[in-house]
DNA sequence: TCGCGGAATTAGATCGTTCCAAAAATTCGG
DNA sequence: CCGAATTTTTGGAACGATCTAATTCCGCGA
């Protein structure tokens, strides 16, 4: 009755009076028990209070019920959007998903992802901070416990990854833009040494050169991937002798940005300036222009990605197919109207 | 060397050529081993790729070094900041904090509680689901793991709280209003069940009375706490014979809301109808026009609630003081510029 | 050389569970 | 009513750490 300060499986049989043996048993929904004998510990655990100790189990247990997702910047509604997506497969396999967040930081990474080990995931979700090498992952894989990237690609592929397609992507919205009737584009945001950034880089020149817009009217202008580093972007590349007039964005938050930016130069999105984001966040089309952005389908890569390591915790195995969701550009306003036509390819 | 399958504390003391106690001395950094014996020992835990099993340590010792954050929403950036605050402050104190999701959804709270629990929390800090009942954490408290809750009080106060100044926030929202002209008023968002809706819209009332605007010129909305939630809600208001001409929000979301929908009848925030929101997220200082909002310190909230847990775990006690943050109105754009003196209500 | 005291190390019990093999209880056909 | 077959139940040995108490080292003064 009164609940113990720590009750244990022996209480509870004690309680019951059956041996630890068929508690356990009971605890493991294993049907060899006697169905009014499982009533009957059903009881004495809620009589004594018993909290299950995942912990002792583990010890014994191949492994455990946790599955870890490390994720770069949990203030980016677009993370936030994929653990959410993850969460509802794991929930549904009886798999708890612990979060963990690295602030886009290496170190932090680190010592997060040990941590997790140390808890004894059964596998993990990374979103790696930006800098991470595939070292990171060598001795988790060693283990044993199967790691999954989201959202962004190691240079080194070995650990298998659930991406959007983000060639197609960028490629998409340059020729949107250059559709539209521009002819002089940048591409803002990002690190050369971010995979993900060169592959939407590579998008964005491949879209561009396929619609006759050549190596000399292009301008890329890395930066930050948030709202800041948008503002410093669209300063950099205005500040050109022959400045562009539109710009394929690395993601929704740096488009923000930019259309921060242009208004505090009392131009406006979409009319003095052309604007296509990546990512789609909810946001996009809440927002005065709405604004035109690649969709990625965040939370399906989400329920992807944590399907693939499910699978792998089943097979015992390390390895999995990289897997690439398709996008597709949703057109809202930040491109303004189509530019005049007299204007040909 | 060849990092073994699961290497423990064993294998360890085998390659250093000492016993499995000394190697647990200096896995918890005791002094009492000489130290070129701990040196010897830190390389074979290199040279085997052991991972610390925090499972098996737990078991022995008095408490983990995990704890729970378990948060209703974390696709609103509100909540993701709270728990960016808290890690910064358990970061430091070694503490691995392991966030959890839970929509929103009292039963999908539950298990997440019980997971943690079983996972062996030191503490646990919660924004509790709608809904939620005290009864919830009475189990928890009881078994002595410390419960703080943040953001959310509940109706039963045997949990201790943080939360900003519900009341007062609002009360200065609604004298802002009342000070640029409006005259009638309205509140906007949560349900009239949630503790913290009923301080808010008190504190709305009050600030009301106080400056003059009476109970007939008042108007509460409930509905829910995001961007749907605030356009239905402005629809609902504008529908009455008299309708309001500015409202207080429950939050920044359902603000958001209610700009798309005031738009999309052709009005503009700001100048045909004035808002106030809740929370001072980031996004409110960027939209178009820039939100008024009540600023919460949301981040300094969760640090607070971190260090609460982090001192009634070292106290072992599962009580604490409720703290009540300080909150200040952020003035920008959307109540429009002072409305003309000559109008009476 | 011996004994002593403090520093460093260690054996062994223990934590709360699972799993195995074996024991006990039950069912059933003859 | 017996024994075989089957169903339930159970004791005891793991799992990988910590902790306590005991043991071994080691330098040093007598």
């Amino acid at each position: 009755m009164a609940a113990r300060e720590n009750a244990t499986i022996l209480d509870v049989a004690r309680q019951a009076g059956v041996s630890k043996s068929t508690v356990s048993l009971v605890l493991q929904g294993s049907g060899l028990v006697r169905p009014d004998t499982a009533v009957k510990v059903r009881k004495a655990i809620e009589d004594v209070g018993y909290v299950y100790n995942r912990g002792a189990a583990n010890l014994r247990k191949a492994h455990s019920n946790v599955i870890g997702m490390v994720i770069n910047d949990l203030t980016n509604p677009f993370f936030a959007e994929l653990a959410v997506g993850m969460e509802r497969v794991f929930q549904s396999a009886g798999v708890v998903p612990f979060i963990a967040n690295t602030a886009e930081n290496p170190v932090r990474q680190e010592e997060v992802l040990k941590s997790m080990m140390e808890q004894g995931v059964a596998g993990l979700i990374v979103s790696p901070a930006r800098g991470t090498a595939a070292e990171a992952f060598r001795r988790i894989q060693q283990s044993g416990v199967p790691v999954v990237l989201a959202m962004r690609r190691l240079r080194d592929g070995r650990v298998p990854a659930v991406v959007p397609d983000n060639q197609r992507g960028a490629a998409l919205a340059a020729a949107h833009l250059i559709r539209k009737g521009h002819r002089r584009l940048a591409f803002f945001g990002g690190f050369s040494d971010m995979v993900v950034c060169q592959e939407r880089v590579d998008g964005f020149r491949e879209g561009c050169e396929a619609n006759g817009v050549g190596h000399e009217d292009i301008t890329v202008v890395e930066g930050e991937t948030n709202r800041k580093g948008g503002m410093a972007c669209l300063d950099a590349a205005l500040a050109q002798p022959n400045p562009p007039t539109a710009a394929v964005c690395f993601n929704d938050a740096v488009a923000f940005g930019v259309m921060l930016a242009l208004r505090k130069r009392g131009m406006e999105p979409g009319r003095d300036f052309a604007l296509v984001g990546f990512d789609d966040v909810v946001e996009a089309q809440h927002y005065v222009p709405a604004l035109t952005s690649v969709a990625v389908d965040t939370a399906g890569l989400g329920e992807r990605a944590a399907h693939s390591v499910l699978r792998m915790i089943q097979t015992r195995t390390t390895s999995a197919e990289d897997h690439v969701g398709a996008v597709n550009l949703v057109v809202r306003e930040s491109c303004g109207p189509d530019l005049n036509v007299s204007r040909m390819a």
